[in-house]
DNA sequence: AGCACGCCGACT
DNA sequence: GTCGGCGTGCTC
């Protein structure tokens, strides 16, 4: 260190604030704290946690500096996690503080995991010797430290019983070094039997590996094997000392993957999600830091764990929206992976079966390599696909599937095998109103209707969470038992298969099943150990799950996402369409999808059911490059909200009129957003349409300058590549 | 993002 | 007369 001992020394850090850039603060005598160091420090009233940044310290008046109070015994964040910290701040416009702060989401494990107390024999002998006693010591004879209950338990015995032998001095206190979250994965643990094409992608992704930054699509059917494929890439990256982060939609539901994983490598990797346990994050954050954690399966947030070594990076289904954050800093976990890899200088996977337009164009312009995996891997069949026409084929009054569905569901059913019946909306029924005066239920703070859910009495808003007990009377006009259901949600369409197939087993899974992620994958379990006749569930049984009697599938609205104006609804439809269609007959029984639908003839029917996703794709990114919607345009959203619908319309109007002038870039709206009241706010939206390669950060930052600076409950956020642009 | 300070309604 | 609502402003 060659500062000046005189003066102090004054280090950046980067604080959980909104501020652009780090804060000074003192490092006292005797301290010493290196870039990506973390610290406690004081802000205001309070002390919080930062990371020693590099660059300048900012000017700052001397009088204001406070030194770092703390520094973390902890392995500081590397220089890549830093690079990417700036990089997401950058481009999504957040403050560097925020982006950091996602790295710091387990505060408890900046603190070194405590030792375990264990015991060691040390030789000699008790003054009586009982059966029980006799047991312990002959497991502990070999020397090995034990925890006391974990010696106790393996002996069978009651923990008193070690406690009389330590009391006679027979074994010492050693420390035992905290148990791992996970075991080791062996590379070397069995080797997978791959089809040819498997076998020739496997290998062209384990090339990859170790040989710098790149993008691969990984591009299969549902079915296809592409999971063992790609963790061929990452015991690649094991052998080679890495390791690995592979990102999943849904860790929640992902019990399949991890047995899978585990299959492979002898061990189950590490979770990260957001309903892990506060001790059990702590204890996943820590050990990744220390490297001892060498594969994390995760949620997008896991893209923020403090990696010393990683070295691959596989984004499984890379098409889902679940990816995309949008709240505080908006960002989406693919493309995120794909700027952590390149900061790394190391390969990403992404794999889909229905990759996004994005993915594609980029592969196609061999900005992204490209593996395909043609057919269904083994005996896996795919499913005889069918559109139902609900105008020739309308269901019963009151009914919403068509004679047409059931027939087959009891067929199906009488056959002993499973069917599914997929719908994308939770509940009973979408809207209720008064069949005497019309009125409508409303959430008092948003502007949706309440949802109704039968099943607990209540109609809940599914944007803000407000839930009010269901009436017997209109509020508005007090007319008793008028109340009406309208549409269906996947409790109706559960009653409707219940009264006419009273003796099948039905089982109801949407996220709002009471027992949470363990109840989950009970129930997930239970329909893969073939104990429903009958499952009906949201977009959340769609998603990688191996039902080996499933034979069956009906969609009982594919129109339902096709509604609305959204250029993307397409797409969605069609990913989402062919994911749940694929659960069907992956063990090779003969099996069948149909679909309900008012539009035979829309594009995405067609394509579905011809199995024509190339043509699909090609109309797709035809369109889109004709609007020059992403990827062959940029497109940010400016979202303004505030208490007042005026008070948030005029903002955003003052931002419009403050726009710099750009040959490529155009600002549209302000307009109100899609949903235009959520939890009490008023909000609106402008559009910024950008041609590719147009500085479209640059201007954002110079309009958000030049606008007037948010005030009272105004607040500005920007979405950059927003996933619904209406 | 937190947190405190500060000025206006229903209550120990 | 006080407790508490959330608007406003600041944090190296």
């Amino acid at each position: 260190m060659n500062e000046d001992s005189a003066s102090p020394r004054v280090v950046p850090v980067l604080v959980p604030t909104p501020a652009e850039r780090p804060y000074s603060y003192i490092l006292p005598d005797g301290m010493t704290a290196g870039a990506g160091t973390i610290v406690r420090v004081p802000l205001g009233p309070r002390e919080v946690a930062g990371i020693v940044w590099d660059g300048e310290t900012d000017m700052v008046d001397p009088g204001k500096l406070r030194p770092v109070s703390q520094v973390f015994d902890c392995p500081p964040l590397g220089e890549d996690a830093r690079r990417f910290v700036d990089w997401v701040a950058g481009w999504t416009l957040s403050a560097p503080g925020m982006v950091a702060r996602m790295f710091l989401r387990a505060p408890a494990a900046f603190d070194p995991e405590p030792m375990l107390e264990g015991l060691r024999f040390c030789g000699g002998a008790p003054d009586r010797v009982t059966d029980a006693r006799k047991r312990v010591l002959e497991l502990a004879r070999d020397g090995m430290a034990w925890t006391r209950s974990g010696l106790a338990h393996a002996a069978g015995v009651s923990s008193t019983v070690v406690d009389g032998l330590v009391a006679q001095g027979l074994f010492e206190k050693v420390a035992i070094p905290p148990r791992p979250v996970a075991a080791a994965p062996d590379p070397g643990y069995a080797r997978p039997s791959l089809s040819r094409d498997q076998e020739a992608a496997a290998r062209t992704l384990r090339e990859k590996v170790g040989a710098g930054f790149s993008v691969t699509l990984l591009d299969g059917v549902t079915g296809s094997g592409k999971t063992e494929v790609y963790l061929e890439a990452v015991a690649a990256a094991l052998e080679a000392g890495r390791q690995v982060l592979v990102l999943v939609p849904e860790i929640a539901l992902t019990a399949a993957f991890l047995e899978r994983f585990q299959d492979r490598f002898g061990a189950k990797p590490a979770e990260w999600h957001s309903d892990l346990s506060p001790r059990m994050r702590e204890r996943v954050w820590r050990q990744v830091a220390e490297g001892r954690v060498r594969v994390v399966a995760g949620a997008r947030s896991a893209l923020f764990l403090p990696f010393r070594e990683l070295g691959l990076i596989a984004v499984d289904e890379e098409h889902d929206p679940a990816y995309k954050q949008e709240d505080r800093v908006f960002y989406n976990a693919r493309d995120m992976a794909v700027v952590r890899g390149r900061i790394g200088g190391f390969p990403v996977v992404l794999a889909s079966a229905t990759p996004s337009v994005e993915t594609r164009v980029n592969a196609m312009q061999g900005r992204y390599g490209r593996v395909v995996l043609p057919a269904r891997y083994a005996e896996a069949a795919m499913p005889d696909l069918h559109a139902v026409d609900m105008r020739r084929h309308p269901p019963a009054r009151g009914g919403f599937l068509s004679p047409v569905l059931l027939g087959e569901v009891e067929k199906t059913v009488a056959r002993k095998e499973q069917a599914l019946l997929f719908l994308n909306r939770r509940g009973y029924a979408p809207l209720t109103l008064c069949r005497a005066c019309g009125h409508r239920f409303q959430c008092p703070d948003c502007s949706g209707w309440l949802v109704e859910h039968r099943f607990r009495g209540q109609l809940v808003c599914h944007h803000c969470g407000h839930r009010e007990a269901k009436p017997e009377a209109c509020p508005a006009c007090g007319t008793l038992d008028h109340l009406v259901a309208c549409g269906p949600g996947v409790e109706r369409i559960a009653e409707e298969v219940a009264a006419r197939f009273p003796d099948a087993r039905v089982i109801v899974l949407s996220s709002d099943l009471a027992g949470g992620v363990k109840r989950l994958r009970l129930e997930l379990q239970a329909i893969a150990d073939g104990e429903a006749d009958i499952v009906v569930g949201t977009q959340l049984v769609a998603k990688g799950h191996n039902f080996p009697s499933m034979t069956l599938v009906g969609v009982v609205d594919a129109d339902i996402g096709l509604a609305n104006g959204d250029p993307r609804a397409a797409e969605r439809t069609f990913q989402l369409l062919s994911q749940v269609t694929g659960r069907a007959g992956r063990t090779g029984r003969k099996s069948l999808g149909l679909i309900q639908t008012y539009q035979p003839d829309h594009p995405v029917m067609r394509a579905i059911v011809s199995g024509d996703a190339e043509a699909f794709y090609e109309q797709e990114i035809a369109a889109r490059e004709r609007a020059r919607l992403p990827p062959f345009g940029r497109l940010a959203a400016i979202i303004v909200s505030a208490a007042g619908r005026a008070e948030a319309e005029g903002h955003a109007r003052a931002l419009r009129r403050a726009a710099p002038q750009a040959a490529d870039i155009l600002v549209l709206g302000p307009a109100e957003a899609p949903l235009a009241l959520v939890a009490g706010r008023h909000r609106f939206r402008l559009l910024v349409h950008g041609e590719r390669g147009s500085g479209l950060q640059t201007f954002l930052r110079a309009l958000l300058k030049a606008g007037p600076p948010p005030r009272g409950s105004v607040r500005v956020q920007v979405d950059i590549d927003p996933q619904s642009f209406v």
